[in-house]
DNA sequence: AGCACGCCGACT
DNA sequence: GTCGGCGTGCTC
């Protein structure tokens, strides 16, 4: 018997099966999905078994020399969508399948991910003469069949070990999962007329994908769980996709709530283990619910009824390394290899997404009234430009006056900064030197309270010092402004306040965006500043004002998609108030009132802010007209970069005839990590090869040393 | 990816 | 003479 294996290593020259020759007695091991060990080279490697066969074209074949698994890992579903996803993104196979595995389950040779067992005890027939302490062990399981060396933590090890001795007990080693899953109360809420039509309209369509476009508050998860337990009767299984950073415990608690332990939850929070312990239960068919980021799309359930895909406008859903795959196409695949069905849910959706709701390529489903009957909260527009000698630091008078209100009515404030750190850059006033990093092409920020410049893109950091590394005088001055610099001013101005701050820097620990979140729900913090993290998924009842310091930071990006984002953002952020029966209150700060992103954001317009977008994007040739492929060239060598992309370009203009070819240009981020990086930018609204020939490219530049061709088709920013 | 192999310069 | 630089090629 001979295997072909596909080995760990993610490396274009050898991204295909190695035939192996399977001992007699590891043969009926072996089978399609699971990983073996082999020799390879000099080493020891991990792969996956993707052909079994009699013979092969190879002379001299080396042994496979164990089976790692007695399940099998790629199942038949996951083996075909790693060739689909090879097949759009270009990415390495191997690579393909590994994303779509937790860390445990990858193939790799330093894996120290296990399955945890425990000590447990079961009572034997026995007719021995017990002494007090042995009778005292065995009356414990008067009613139990087992009990664990946890249950029997009282008892001392050595009685045990008698018992077990004198054939009293029998021990086993059992599997067991490394969290906690205590059983809840139930709770179901009836829903809504309007939320019960959206269930059974999503019912009843006979379209792949519906989208659920509801105004935040219009309680789009109460549909989500409803639809889960419909499909559930029917014995069908759900996958429940969210963004990493609204996969909040009050996300959490509210499906546990519904669904008790029916549910698998995969998030970044977890532990390997814990990860490792949840995906089995998947794998076991222990539970019909799969919550969790991006990856979680590939989750081997069966039979799949149901793909959610909640906030489906966050860019969370593309990967944003090889392999570019974003989550939403895959679940289009799933749902259509499976007959199932895809609900894509969004306050704020992609203009792409509700371009084809309106063409009736998805399932338009509106709820555009919020649970509480209430309407969305008021915003108030602040033009900066007016307040400039009144404000105080980063705050105008009117949300000053604001926030002192709603402190002395005993209720909540949130504030969003979009930007971490205590200021975006730091420049010299004498000789007007921006400090960067020495490895990128980027401005360092600086971060007051460790005293540090740090590289927010390779983590760079180096102590702050006045002196100007360029003219040398002592005049550095930082410029900009974080989320560090809000918490100082409010720490001033509202001295009596308790502030909580959450972005990067502060939730990096485990636990401490949950901490952050439990403590400002319980009321015991006042204000609670952060960036993009306080704008999703949270839900406080006592939140009746939120303010936005500088509406405009994520206008400014150089992205065709930066109005979108902002005025998601803006729209989110103003969801977060009034929530409960209490009205709320929105204020940002602007020094654009004129624009369009900002202004219907304001006015909480969404279909009119599309109009307006959709026209710029005609304009421009950008998606939902145009699709995008964007290039990445790049070398540690400038000139050799340069001159490939160039190539690059003169390929293109061959055999893409109806593409728009633009660049070579420096990438955004033209130096990262000593590296130097061009892109082109391909166009298209017909180009049928654009695959084949992108292909050819990235396997000619997989044979070239120096040089990198990192393609990303629909690319999420350029 | 990693590691051997091999072909050039500069050291006890 | 030989130690070690890293460019090239191979792994069933």
């Amino acid at each position: 018997m001979i295997v072909g294996v596909l080995v760990e290593i993610t490396n274009k020259s050898v991204d295909r099966v190695f035939d192996y020759l399977v001992p007699k007695t590891l043969e009926s091991f072996v089978a399609i999905g699971k990983r073996v060990e082999v020799p390879f080279g000099n080493r020891t490697l991990v792969g996956f078994i993707l052909e079994i066969k009699k013979d092969s074209d190879v002379a001299n074949l080396k042994e496979i020399t164990k089976v790692l698994d007695e399940d099998v890992i790629l199942t038949k579903e996951l083996l075909e969508l790693g060739k689909y996803l090879k097949k759009t993104t270009l990415a390495s196979l191997i690579s393909c399948y590994q994303v779509m595995l937790p860390k445990g389950y990858k193939a790799s040779i330093k894996n120290n991910v296990n399955k945890k067992y425990r000590k447990v005890y079961y009572l034997n027939n026995y007719d021995k003469k017990l002494t007090a302490k042995q009778e005292e062990v065995v009356t414990l399981f008067k009613d139990k069949k087992k009990l664990s060396r946890k249950e029997l933590k009282d008892i001392s090890i050595s009685i045990l070990n008698t018992l077990v001795k004198n054939e009293v007990l029998k021990v086993k080693e059992e599997e067991v999962y490394r969290l906690d899953y205590e059983t809840r109360e139930k709770k179901i809420r009836t829903l809504t007329s309007l939320q019960e039509n959206a269930v059974n309209n999503i019912l009843n369509t006979d379209k792949t994908v519906s989208l659920l476009y509801g105004v935040t508050g219009s309680g789009k998860t109460e549909v989500y769980m409803e639809l889960i337990a419909r499909y559930l009767k029917k014995g069908l299984k759900s996958i429940v996709l969210v963004p990493e950073i609204s996969l909040t415990p009050q996300l959490i608690k509210r499906f546990e709530e519904r669904f008790g332990n029916n549910i698998a939850l995969l998030h970044s929070a977890l532990l390997d283990g814990e990860k490792y312990d949840e995906y089995r239960r998947i794998v076991k068919g222990e539970v019909d619910i799969v919550i969790g980021a991006r990856s979680a799309v590939f989750a081997p359930i069966s039979p799949l009824g149901l793909i959610i895909i909640d906030e489906c406008h966050s860019d969370s859903y593309k990967q944003d390394n090889n392999p570019r795959y974003n989550a939403k196409e895959v679940a289009f695949k799933r749902a259509f290899d499976n007959n199932a069905k895809v609900v894509l849910g969004s306050a704020t959706p992609m203009l792409e997404e509700y371009a084809r709701g309106l063409k009736n390529i998805y399932n338009l489903v509106s709820l555009e009234k919020r649970v509480n009957g209430k309407s969305l909260p008021k915003v108030e527009l602040i033009d900066m430009n007016k307040e400039v000698g009144k404000a105080k630091g980063h705050f105008s008078i009117p949300l000053i006056d604001k926030i002192n209100k709603t402190l002395e009515q005993g209720e909540q404030v949130i504030l969003l900064l979009n930007r971490r750190g205590y200021s975006s850059f730091v420049t010299c006033s004498n000789c007007g030197e921006t400090v960067k990093c020495p490895n990128c092409d980027i401005t360092l920020t600086y971060h007051k309270s460790s005293n540090i410049l740090r590289c927010h893109y390779c983590g760079y950091a180096t102590k702050y010092d006045v002196t100007c590394p360029k003219c040398h005088e002592k005049s550095l001055k930082d410029l900009g402004v974080g989320t560090e610099k809000i918490e100082e001013e409010l720490n001033k101005l509202f001295p009596l306040a308790k502030v909580l701050r959450m972005d990067v820097d502060t939730t990096s620990r485990k636990n401490a965006h949950k901490k952050i979140v439990d403590t400002f729900a319980r009321g015991k913090a006042n204000i609670l500043l952060g960036t993009q993290m306080v704008a999703k998924g949270l839900d406080f009842p006592n939140v009746t004002l939120v303010g936005v310091i500088n509406a405009d930071t994520s206008l400014m990006l150089p992205d065709f998609r930066s109005s979108e984002k902002t005025f998601a953002l803006l729209n989110q952020v103003a969801g977060r108030a009034g929530r409960s029966e209490k009205e709320g209150t929105v204020i940002f700060q602007t020094f654009n009132e004129e624009n369009y992103a900002i202004r219907y954001a304001k006015e909480n317009d969404y279909v009119a802010f599309y109009k307006e977008e959709m026209k710029v994007r005609k304009l421009m040739k950008y998606p939902p007209y145009y699709y995008l492929v964007s290039l990445n060239i790049s070398s540690k060598d400038n000139k050799l970069a340069l001159i490939e992309a160039k190539k690059c370009e003169k390929v293109c203009l061959k055999y893409l005839n109806k593409t728009i070819i633009l660049g070579p240009s420096p990438a955004s981020i033209f130096k990262k990590q000593n590296i130097y990086h061009y892109q082109l930018i391909l166009k298209y609204q017909y180009q049928d090869n654009i695959y084949e020939v992108l292909e050819k490219l990235v396997e000619y530049y997989a044979t070239i040393n120096k040089v990198n061709l990192d393609v990303d088709f629909n690319p999420i920013h350029l």
